[in-house]
DNA sequence: TACTCGAACTAGAGCGCGCTAGTAGAGCGC
DNA sequence: GCGCTCTACTAGCGCGCTCTAGTTCGAGTA
């Protein structure tokens, strides 16, 4: 910077200035300044900006590499931070890295806020972490603990799947939940509740599962293991998300269950994978990029609002049929 | 750190030394200042640290946020950077967001050195990327470039992949490539080569493809109308990748073409998706954590051993062979 | 006793910026 | 002429840390 300074002949003040579009400079000044930085190679250190400044203008992001759904959600996080001004950073749980790591290396480098998506860390730490900055879980609801809130009305998501399956003559509807996965207790509950409602409480049926592809074929396994023995297949399964909903298809079609003739299939988050089946997974759509753009509001307006409290934005998520739901089979009707 | 010191009484240097874990502290000083430290809630702060000692040690990646083999050697990347000292910041390119833009966020950051992750830039881009800093490429081969590179012999695997097929008989193998993905020119050269060497020149078919389970369901709609108009199937086919692998079995196992009774498919990866069948993918194996690994001591031997030549890791790929393979129909037979 | 030496610790400069408080000088009205 | 304002620019401190070149002190050695 010093360089770029002498070589144009101004301060360092003016370079800088410059620098941050800031006014304070003439038209010819800036341009002979940027037109020497150029020649020279001069770029902002960042590390010594954000030292000087304070602030760093830059928001980190702790995902699960895994999860398909974050993927989503990143590529909405970007453009609205990018829209508001500011860096994002990005810090990846792994199977061997945990949240608290990834979270402590965003602090470390700065991060102003950290936007946690489907933590699976415990309150305490999730609180604790809200004190000591400004924190956005998305997806998953910690009510006791100091930070903001972004999710998808999941009873009403699935009050809407629900109604669509039974509406097709549907009643023995199975639900594989997300075990501790973020909305999954929310889900259970709507599940159980709808079932209630439409009067099928003794047909409700939850099996334990994960929002993994792996935990969709197990259940699959499962199913067609207890078909064998005997008891009939439930004639909708309503999985816990995408990636369950996807795995538990590829058990069944590979066992000649034909999909949605046999039996019907819906899925919840509509992340890109439900797409890929030639006929579509029905699915509740989370809308993503909504998501993400209150995540990054949230926090960028904590940060500039001086000491907001914490609040929580409750997206109406929508179901979205596609292929993989119909009538009930004529064969099964009522259990 | 002046509050720890003071708090601790002893002066910031000795702090500085202990959070280092530097020589130079006695046992109990350091148990003193790390209480202390931790009663406080200091942190240090990064940006100071990479201003003050000049090094950031720090790794940039810069990945596809949709690419799950991506996101297999994130999971490989994290551990060897920590056991050489490294941090490791993520910058995710998406569907508008470019890869140049994402490796500026990462420059800007003060990354030592970037991994890229499949990139898909220009050849003159990675080669002056290299100029300015330590760029490794993983998967693509950028030889114009200055940038170290690690991949696997892809010739390798496909040339099993394709022996393994024509060894259960099959002689109507296609190839659906990659594009301009990471690795695809070699491996239809590859795919070419074997056809040749099996005698099968007049077989061999490339579908033009992509690296994604879309490009497999077009390519298995694209299959399935040929048949239906009177062409038959291949009895094998090559997947550009597992997405596509995954995308081609999904359209073809709900049309009711059984893998591997009618139809053998072989992917290339070995991505977590892979295990995802039931009967799982056969499919040729990247060791992706060892892939990561070389990505990481590549960037760390050149940043620490001041100016070395780019070099060039060459991993043995191996052919996983699990359900999705089998004996060529009997119906089928030579073509 | 006089010294050397190493372990434990400290003073203070400097990393590359941003920012506040300032100056120089041109233009204006009275 | 004077004071005033406005634009264009500058001096220099401080952000929170690391690092070099010390100092202090007690134990060991001749």
């Amino acid at each position: 910077m010093a360089d770029v300074a002498e070589k144009a002949g101004v301060s360092r003040a003016l370079v800088s200035i410059i620098f941050r579009n800031q006014a304070g400079a003439s038209r010819e000044t800036r341009e002979r300044v940027l037109r020497v930085a150029d020649e020279i190679g001069y770029r902002p250190d960042s590390a010594a900006r954000l030292l000087a400044r304070g602030r760093s203008r830059t928001l980190g992001v702790m995902f699960t590499v895994h999860q398909t759904f974050h993927t989503d959600l990143i590529t909405g996080i970007y453009p609205e931070a990018e829209r508001l001004g500011y860096d994002v950073l990005l810090s990846g749980a792994t199977h061997g890295r945990s949240e608290a790591k990834a979270v402590e290396a965003l602090l470390s480098h700065r991060c102003e806020a950290v936007i946690l998506l489907g933590p699976d860390a415990a309150p305490a730490y999730l609180d604790e972490l809200g004190q000591r900055t400004v924190a956005v879980s998305v997806s998953r609801r910690v009510p006791q603990a100091r930070v903001d809130f972004v999710h998808s009305a999941e009873a009403k998501g699935v009050r809407q799947a629900m109604d669509h399956l039974v509406e097709l003559g549907h009643r023995r509807i199975v639900h594989i939940d997300g075990g501790r996965g973020p909305g999954s207790a929310e889900r259970r509950r709507a599940y159980r509740a709808a079932m209630r409602r439409h009067g099928l409480e003794d047909e409700a049926r939850v099996i334990p599962g994960h929002h993994t592809e792996e935990s969709g074929i197990e259940t699959g396994c499962l199913l067609l293991a207890e078909r064998d023995a005997g008891r009939p297949l439930p004639t909708a399964v309503l999985a816990g998300n995408d990636r369950c909903a996807m795995g538990l298809l590829m058990a069944l079609t590979r066992a000649g269950v034909e999909v949605p003739r046999d039996l019907s299939v819906v899925g919840y988050d509509d992340s890109h994978l439900s797409h890929l089946m030639p006929i579509g997974l029905t699915t509740v759509r989370q809308d993503a990029v909504l998501m993400a753009e209150h995540a990054v509001r949230f926090a960028v307006e904590r940060l500039e609002n001086g000491e907001l409290q914490p609040r929580e934005a409750v997206l109406d998520p929508k179901l979205v049929v596609r292929g993989t739901s119909g009538p009930v089979p004529k064969a099964a009707g009522p259990a």
